[in-house]
DNA sequence: GAGTGGTCTAGACCACTGC
DNA sequence: CAGTGGTCTAGACCACTCG
């Protein structure tokens, strides 16, 4: 194709096009999460583009970790529900720097109203309808992370103890199979605070002991939250990991 | 070229080796930070390759940060010494998200032998000698982190308190400047503690208040750990971003 | 206008997977 | 062996910067 681009205002390269209408078709669930997309040729054919346009765009796609490509296979759609990616939101290592396994105890599920950060950061008013679930992370059978997470109910309204008891897998992983919510994205900002006792019984250590606090803000394909979480990780025996580059 | 890559062993691809050329000019100074690199077609002739081939090289470089692109200019080495990059590093902001300009003051800069973590950590046998700068940095005037790092003195032996305070800009910068050393990468090692009374005095804060510890190590285009630090963040007013994805 | 990076194409061939 | 992604090439043309 020659007649391009030609009346598109702020220039945007073809690929660029291309790669939006590949995320919408994932955001409208055309090709849901662990499925394989059309082959290379494939999708080059049914845009009117050259395979090396189409190829540009899911490189960047799968750098940004919606895609996933495996060589002589073809590309599928990212998944939490893979036992690499089950983790890859978590950061936390042992000391030692080990990635442990981990087990979650939940405390409780119960429906809520939005307040406070949770109900700014997920663009919710004051007072709508939200889930909020509380659990303990354990690694080597020790306490060591305390969550509290909130979600908007008009989405996850279906969701209690039982469905999360009886979840083998992450909370993403359920989320992506029982809700259709697949969350690609997330910020955490960190500060140190002292434990407070609720928290501090949970995890077993002192009151007013020092702990991490992070808060995350996850975020969909169409980079709308839908996840607020507040953790408190104990780094006595283990630290948060980042890479600067 | 049609007689490629045919004797190695484990398949590389040829940009990766171009890449690997690159990054050895890099290391060896050929280009140094701040520089032009020759442009994609001289070395695609000089390397007896496609501009495609040596482009992809590139691309991977630049996404790497090790080197910058400006279209209708050049490609140029990274430096720190630029506006857009002399905070790369610093993942603090204020609370209400905002990036401040701030201010070092030294506290200190002398001679030491290397011991525990940072021994460790930089790879140096206890009792090699180091050079130890402890500093606080203050955001809006008011102090917020405070540092203690440490530098093999095989390397940065002429730094002392005087170059410090005469230097403007960070300490990655001056570290490219001054001692040719470019840190490139750096891993970050998260816990909360609580103060201490020395860096509770010079944070003017409570002894015994919740700070977030920051473990840094910082490696050279070799891969090699040149700079270890220990930071403490006072983040009542602050807090320390990260994207996961 | 000359020079640089950025996009796009068409086609050849290689590496890997699974039937 | 067929199908997929991965590499490499050669060449055309576009967008941007600067003198």
């Amino acid at each position: 194709m020659n007649e391009k681009a030609a009346s598109i205002p702020s220039y945007q390269p073809l690929y660029g096009q291309i790669k939006s209408l590949l995320v919408s078709s994932l955001a409208n669930g055309e090709w849901k999460p662990g499925q394989m997309i059309p082959s290379e040729s494939e999708l080059a054919s049914r845009f009117g583009v050259s395979q090396g346009t189409v190829r540009k765009a899911i490189d960047e796609l799968a750098t940004d970790n919606l895609l996933m490509r495996r060589q002589g296979r073809g590309t599928f759609v990212a998944t939490h529900a893979e036992d690499r990616n089950s983790t890859r939101f978590l950061r936390l290592r042992a000391a030692d720097g080990s990635v442990e396994t981990h087990e979650s105890r939940l405390i409780s599920c119960r429906r809520d109203t939005a307040s406070g950060r949770a109900a700014v950061m997920l663009n919710l008013a004051e007072g709508e309808p939200v889930v909020e679930v509380r659990r303990v992370l354990s690694f080597s059978g020790r306490p060591v992370t305390h969550d509290r997470i909130v979600l908007p109910a008009s989405v996850f309204g279906a969701l209690d103890a039982s469905v999360i008891e009886a979840w083998e897998g992450s909370m993403y992983s359920l989320f992506e199979t029982r809700f259709g919510v697949r969350l690609i994205r997330a910020e955490e900002h960190l500060t140190a605070v002292v434990a407070q006792a609720d928290v501090a019984a949970d995890l077993g250590v002192d009151e007013r002991s020092p702990l991490l606090a992070v808060e995350r803000v996850a975020y969909t394909y169409d980079d709308l939250p839908m996840e607020w979480r507040l953790g408190h990780y104990d780094t006595a025996s283990h630290y948060y990991a980042t890479t600067l580059d």
